[in-house]
DNA sequence: CATGAATGAGGCTTCATTCAT
DNA sequence: GATGAATGAAGCCTCATTCAT
């Protein structure tokens, strides 16, 4: 057939990246064969190596889309006009419904990536210094309109998003009782502490 | 061999769970052949399944191995005769202490771990929660002494426990600076929070 | 491929059963890895398991095979148009012939085959039951021209059946004289047997 | 303890052949691990090695004891002062009785056996010409009285005795109606043939 | 003699990657 | 570009046999 006017090559490989979030986050990056992704994506195996070396790529492809998108989320609650506080609120809200969307990937990240050659893992790292700046940039805002105390930013940026992470993963421990963390008071004791002034 | 006067199954079984911590601690389960964690521990192939029934089997004798080692060190904590506070100090100190030498296990267990039949399944769920008790007592401790907040203390521990595993993790991003959380700032956090009093 | 132009998946799969038939015959079941069967079909080790789930599916195909192929003969000669003595005849010659080639596999059926799971249980005595029915419906046409003895025709074609399976055997014991039942001596005592009329 | 005074050490091997031969009428050779031949033994592993070079010979010790049985048995029948006929005639329900106790391993020696090195496949077939010598003996006398027309005994030995083995398996193919050749029809069969006198 | 822990060769199967069409 | 058949390395596991006690 004649070639789409504005066809996208971008497209099947997003395809294929939004195949493979949708399944990496039911099952662990080993328990899916290749061909899994290429049929969720309706193309063929060989296609995935058309625009992916190899499985591996499409991984870290996956992270990378993922850590883009979570940065933008973050960067616009940052561009409100409203307090740091209700910032932070507003962050914890946001990050902790995304990430509990992906959850089993962002955990996979914490894995030990060994393969991880040069490229990956700097560009990963770069990539992830990113979000902590921009939830750092809140923090600092924060701290300079002193609603927050003077911590590190970066340090208390990091806390944030691993513990944001650990959130989405809501139940710990099951047994009868359900024992989850709600965004909520997660912001509590982030904000004020467990400890109780004397 | 009417039994060998001091042979004791016991030993052997505990060198290849060493064997099996000491390299999933630095590879992804996946990506260890069985192999391996004979050779380190000084065995065939063959004899580790004198004492597991599938390597799925080492793996969660793995994780209750830890997890029993860190309810023992929680529990001792919690039999100290100081203050709610200093104990959580403690923990802190403690846990971060264990969780770091033993990361990437930790972080693995939250991960999907599907093809976990229905018994070890269970019998995660249920260790870890003993693991929230033993913390929770602690809490509940300074809750008592008007020490600590009055929140749930099953939810505070998970998120004490959650906390630590990730600290553990120190280096969350690196570039030139090292971005990382210790103990005491994590104590501190979660003592007092990271608002400021208006 | 687009469905390669002129590619036929029987082919290939026709190749492995061949192969398997061959090496079948020659070897017990268990003797054989199935990269022999491969390497026999000219294919890769990995080859077969695009065609077949498993190597007990591979032996299950050449049984139903060979069944099937043995089915088509006995009815090749139930519609031949002679005497129902003459079509005992030569159904002893036909079978005798293909069994002969095919000896080993037919004495295996009768093995224990006990990891046979319920659909190959169940569809392998479908297939052993429409043999007997073919050779049954020779015998009872030479029952109804009074040829024949009022026997169960059914219990009449299982046991020409098996007997036939045996003489493909041919040499049962060897010393220096070998001891052969030919199709024709099996014949005259089917018909006639070996008892002298007083 | 004190060496039994008639202590046997036939006694052992005794019990580990009868302990394979009763798993051997379950279960294919291929199937079964020494391990299980040592435990319904009431053996350790090792012991079989004391008795047996090898698992081949176990199984070949299993077949030379059973082939010794049945030619017992036939020796027996033939040694009975009654017509030939009604030797026959016994010999069909002794043997049927025998070899249905004794099925699986008696089909599976049909089987190719290729490991059989020199020494076993010798015996093997002596052994079982002496079977067929034994049945041979009854036959000739029949024909001497001239109960028995005049095949080649051997011969008709030969498939007197597969034929037997085969009436053991009783149900061939199954479907609602059993279909079973019981000893009588056989005898009937053998005897008189399935023809009609014209 | 007896034991049973230990061994490691060998078998089945999966799956990332290639390549002819 | 797209396809999917083919490949074969690599992993898990079994089990016959050995040997120290």
């Amino acid at each position: 057939m004649a070639k789409l006017k504005n066809w996208d090559p971008g497209i099947k490989k997003r395809r294929i990246i939004d195949s493979a979030i949708s399944i990496l986050n039911k099952k662990e990056y080993y328990r899916i064969p290749v061909d899994e992704i290429a049929k969720k994506a309706g193309v063929a195996k060989g296609t995935i190596y058309l625009y992916f070396k190899s499985k591996e790529e499409i991984y870290f492809s996956v992270i990378f889309t993922l850590i883009d998108r979570a940065k933008a989320m973050i960067d616009e609650v940052g561009s409100k006009d409203i307090s740091a506080r209700e910032q932070f609120t507003l962050l914890l809200d946001t990050m902790t419904d995304f990430l509990s969307r992906n959850r089993q990937i962002f955990m996979s990240i914490r894995q030990q990536l060994e393969p991880v050659k040069g490229k990956f893992q700097a560009e990963l790292h770069k990539k992830f210094f990113e979000i902590i700046c921009s939830i750092g940039l809140i923090i600092e805002k924060g701290i300079k309109s002193r609603e927050f105390k003077n911590f590190n930013p970066y340090v208390v940026s990091a806390l944030v998003f691993s513990t944001a992470t650990l959130i989405a993963h809501r139940q710990i421990a099951g047994g009868r009782e359900e024992i989850s963390i709600t965004p909520s008071l997660l912001k509590d004791i982030l904000l004020n502490g467990i400890g109780r002034q004397k």
